[in-house]
RNA sequence: GCGCCUGUAGCUCAGUUGGAUAGAGCAUCCGCCUUCUAAGCGGACGGUCAGGGGUUCGAAUCCCUUCAGGCGCGCCA
């Protein structure tokens, strides 16, 4: 159930009714101050402008026309015009018990599925994978999870680097270790150190760098040896990502690999349609589409370089054939990009190529999701202590370290094999949620003591708040399942916890339509506060049967939204802690 | 040089697309455990929303401008 968009419709039917002209926005919003109600209407002031009337009594007239009596007891004209509304505490008690009886909560699947591509993670395999890659895949993972949750076809393209010249690079060295019987596998296993001697080998050696750079052309042709070689180290590396991803509880697979070697039979379609849309220019060499929309005060334009002097393709380029694909083949209705925000030009450029060019159309909805860097304490890029670049592994597993160690000084008398395990999720959950409740779009500051905090909008405060849940359940000691009867609203901290309930849906709507799930994040921390709240002032289990029975029904609401709601952010939850 | 983004409490961050008296957490201070997990709860203190103009019933939010920081701008991805 979401009442807002309930509320939006019925004001909107309402100010029609009493003259505004159709599609005229209610403007329904979760009220600013309780004093106001749990709803507000602000589209009243905006209409009676249009209608140059007055917009108390224009407010009066659409109350004429309004009939919310199933749902509020009390509905309110107050300052320049706004519609205040009060929710009725036997319609939250029902409402209560939709949620119960509701193995969704109550959430409606969409009526329209879309299929929605999201593009989202992309490492690049030539390295391991490092806190740049973080967020592109928590908060695309997130988002994934929603859209799946309302009822949309997702399509994960894990757009994965896998095609450039630093591979001439790698392949040489891997021939050359090959060539010395040495242990490839082991080789592999530290991808960084591996690169990071390839390189040193390229820079140091002119045989090994003429060998690299023919390894590159071959590879390009396709000789089957050299195929075969760049075959093991992207298995290799992918399994590296694979093993990162399953620390991480993200749900991308193998079959949601869809790499950048993937186009390559496609790029010299993407020149010549170009070209035979007149989109190409020569200019120094290169091909390069040049467009008005990116032309600065002087008319000077910055151009798309798609081909290469010498024939060599670019990331535009594939970038290109992927819309394509997504449009044509996957007929996507949105695609989702959850790429670093510094590429904010490049996709600009891409998306408007794209529909110029008829890779897409208007049924495509293009969206670039752009997000910030993460921070060291110093203001700059996150580093590790020695400098250099944080590997995703790395740190995962310091934080599932640091969360042991204070799980166990708070549970002495736990079991360690317990204690791992909540180290573990707590640790994991830590980072994510970090990352996920923060505006997608700004930078952030990287800070452990922060994120591991019980106190504040951190994982282990709605982990811990689930888990006190899970904890009057267990000391209920009843049969969850057969738990029913009336819940009856009467406190504040009830009507507060009930009110806060039935806005679920509201946050998962808000993640999938912005693709921030920061919103859920807030809306959790919010309902684990007000059930703390709750908690202090609601005697639960020491209530007589019918006020038990009524509150146990709350805190088991609040149980499964949390839980759910944490499982959609990818973050898992605990029945102990 | 041109373009994009950012600037909100001492610190870390929100602010539902123009709504009412700008909100949280940390830090500081004051209360609350013989009662369901005190890893908690209640309260206090803290603001020239970077500065200045403008638009209007109303601006942290939109426009102009100045300042500060970050990033991006032809053959890397």
């Amino acid at each position: 159930m979401n009442i807002q968009t309930l509320l939006n419709q019925r004001i909107q039917a309402a100010m029609v009714a009493a003259g505004a002209p159709e599609e005229s926005p209610a403007l329904v919003r979760q009220s600013a101050k309780v004093q106001f109600g749990d709803y507000q209407a602000n589209g009243i002031m905006g209409v009676a402008k249009k209608l140059k009337t007055n917009p108390r009594a224009f407010a009066e007239q659409v109350l004429e026309k309004l009939d919310l009596t199933d749902l509020a007891d009390k509905v309110e004209i107050a300052g320049p015009g706004f519609i205040n509304i009060f929710l009725n505490n036997a319609w939250l008690g029902k409402e209560q018990n939709n949620l119960r009886t509701s193995e969704r909560l109550d959430i409606a699947t969409v009526s329209q599925p879309e299929t929605v591509v999201v593009d989202y993670s992309a490492p690049n395999l030539a390295k391991e994978m490092h806190v740049g890659h973080l967020r592109s895949t928590v908060i695309g993972d997130a988002v994934v999870r929603s859209l799946e949750f309302l009822g949309h076809n997702v399509v994960r393209q894990n757009h994965v680097g896998d095609w450039g010249t630093q591979f001439g690079m790698l392949l040489a060295y891997m021939e050359r270790l090959r060539s010395e019987n040495s242990e490839i596998s082991m080789a592999l296993s530290d991808l960084e150190t591996f690169y990071r001697e390839a390189k040193k080998c390229f820079d140091d050696d002119e045989a090994f760098s003429v060998r690299a750079r023919e390894l590159v052309v071959q590879l390009q042709s396709g000789a089957p040896e050299c195929i075969a070689l760049w075959n093991d180290f992207i298995n290799i590396s992918l399994e590296h990502c694979e093993e990162t991803y399953q620390m991480l509880g993200v749900s991308l697979e193998r079959k949601d690999v869809m790499p950048e070697s993937a186009y390559n039979d496609d790029l010299q379609n993407v020149i010549n349609d170009l070209d035979a849309k007149g989109l190409i220019k020569e200019d120094q060499g290169a091909k390069c589409v040049f467009l008005e929309e990116f032309a600065n005060k002087d008319g000077e334009i910055t151009p798309i370089i798609v081909q290469k002097t010498g024939g060599g393709f670019l990331y535009a380029t594939t970038d290109l054939a992927a819309v394509r694909h997504r449009h044509k083949v996957i007929k996507a209705d949105r695609a989702l990009y959850f790429v670093d925000a510094r590429q904010s030009l490049h996709f600009d450029q891409i998306f408007t190529l794209s529909r110029k060019a008829g890779f897409a159309d208007d049924s495509i909805s293009l969206e670039h999701m752009p997000f910030g860097t993460v921070m060291g304490s110093d203001g700059k890029p996150f580093k590790t202590r020695s400098g250099g670049v944080a590997k995703l592994s790395a740190l995962l597993e310091e934080a599932q370290e640091r969360a042991y160690k204070l799980v166990a000084s708070k549970n002495p008398e736990m079991s360690e094999e317990e204690l791992r395990n909540i180290g573990r999720v707590v640790g994991v959950a830590s980072v994510k949620y970090a990352d996920l409740s923060k505006n997608r779009t700004s930078d952030y500051v990287f800070n452990w003591d922060t994120m591991l905090s019980f106190e504040g909008n951190t994982a282990p405060y709605l982990q811990y708040a689930y888990s006190r849940v899970a904890s009057i359940v267990r000391n209920a000691e009843i049969d969850v399942a057969e738990l029913q009867g009336e819940i009856s609203i009467v406190e504040s901290q009830e009507r507060a916890l009930a009110v806060k309930l039935v806005q679920f849906e509201e946050a998962v709507q808000q993640v999938t339509n912005e693709g921030m799930p920061h919103f859920l994040c807030a809306y959790l921390y919010e309902l684990a506060g007000t059930f703390m709240s709750f908690y202090e002032a609601c005697p639960i289990l020491k209530a007589e049967e019918e006020v038990k029975n009524s509150r146990l029904q709350l805190a088991l609401n609040t149980a499964s939204t949390l839980k759910l709601g944490l499982s959609l952010l990818g973050i898992e939850t605990l029945e102990r802690m």
